[in-house]
DNA sequence: GAGTGGTCTAGACCACGGC
DNA sequence: CCGTGGTCTAGACCACTCC
């Protein structure tokens, strides 16, 4: 009854994690279907309830399985968030700050275009312009963060290429505060540059004009880091003080 | 003693997060430094060991704890092994391939040589120039991979971007079997061509050749991305049969 | 041997969702 | 009302580390 004695591999809820891999993989569950109980879960693998939760907390966190009070334990795909909240736990404790996040980001969003030029689809053509429509009558920050947000999330959808979407997403979602406090601080002159470089960048990628394109993001991000380094040096005089 | 009735946000152990959070934040204990022990928690939040686990488990997979048998719980800062166990269950779970990572990684390598162009150190250098000398005696594909995996850690280190090193480390080790499969396939032809490249760019960074070594890392990453073509229709022709 | 993590026992009560 | 997750109780034994 104690499986303590065929330990496979050092932590026991490791057969957990396995044994719901394993359904997973097997097709008899798939997004969006629920698990079996943790009760249940008990019995079928002769576990404890404590080590089957753990083992949960653990898929949790990995963002393939949500825990719903009252409902069960349900199998998706949430590693986007995962990996925001590792992300928001390495600027917590200094591993990292926003200007490696730009860094990253502006990394991230150039192979997009490069990989956006070569399969764009007629469908994705006209999605873009249906995001850039509002984009042109926007002028309290809020509604502009959104539309940025839906702009870029879109141009990454164009490369076809799911990691950086989850990626890009999970670093969205971390610097989020940021962002607000640079577009909020924004002046109507800003704001009418900034939507003309999302202009610019929606055109090229349109037409193909690569190397235009590609000086637009550069610009893009260039212009975050600047402010960046304002609300930087900003927080670090209140700390001095 | 009870602490339910005063639950601050939904799951228990969001205290104990919140504890520990505040313990590092306020410099009580430091990296390698032992945490509480989870009986000591018990008293000090007025917890269960079981919720004391769970919020435990969640940290530890966030990469901000270590839990040793018979010493203790330790903070550490592990977070770029808690992004690769996120991305190998994205693998796993077919919500992405090698063929995106190998993108993913091109253009976080291309951003990391336009950073380490412009602030590449003395000391840099010559610790570059100690991993290149081993390189070009290399033949067995072990070495190599070894060679290989130095060469591109130590190109990342040098943008100075440490969100970027621990993003490539988890992305490396995730892909460690899928390049194996690679260099241990390569002829010997293929092997010199292989250390050329990195010759290339690694002449390009110290020499300050902006356009060069950036074509060298495209033709790198080519590379490899037709040889994981190539493995991937291997690997489906074999499911078919 | 003392301290600590890993795990189990055999229950219990609460809060929530669905029928 | 029942099933389920969230949490607690009040212990227990094992395995490991360190002294």
């Amino acid at each position: 009854m104690n499986s303590r004695t065929e330990a496979s591999s050092d932590k026991v809820y490791h057969q957990v994690i396995e044994y719901i891999k394993e359904l997973a993989r097997d097709q008899k569950i798939s997004f969006g279907d629920k698990i079996p109980s943790e009760r249940h879960l008990m019995e079928t693998l002769g576990l404890s309830r404590n080590s089957i939760r753990e083992a949960i907390r653990t898929l949790e966190h990995m963002g393939l399985i949500e825990s719903c009070h009252g409902k069960g334990n349900f199998l998706v795909n949430h590693m986007g968030e995962s990996l925001s909240s590792v992300f928001s736990m390495m600027l917590f404790m200094k591993g990292s700050d926003y200007l490696e996040v730009n860094h990253l980001r502006k990394a991230m969003e150039i192979q997009a275009f490069h990989l956006a030029l070569e399969r764009l689809s007629e469908g994705e053509r006209e999605k873009l312009m249906e995001i850039m429509q509002p984009i042109r009558d926007t002028d309290d920050y809020e509604a502009m963060m959104q539309m940025d947000h839906n702009f870029h999330k879109m141009l990454i959808e164009c490369s076809g290429n799911h990691l950086l979407g989850q990626l890009m997403e999970a670093l969205s979602q971390v610097c989020q505060e940021e962002m607000q406090l640079i577009l909020e601080n924004a002046t109507k002159e800003y704001t009418e540059w900034w939507l003309s470089i999302h202009q610019t960048i929606y055109e090229c990628l349109i037409c193909g004009r690569r190397e235009e394109g590609l000086a637009a993001i550069e610009e893009h991000y260039q212009w975050i880091e600047e402010k960046l380094k304002k609300i930087m040096q900003k927080s670090s005089a209140v700390k001095s003080n």
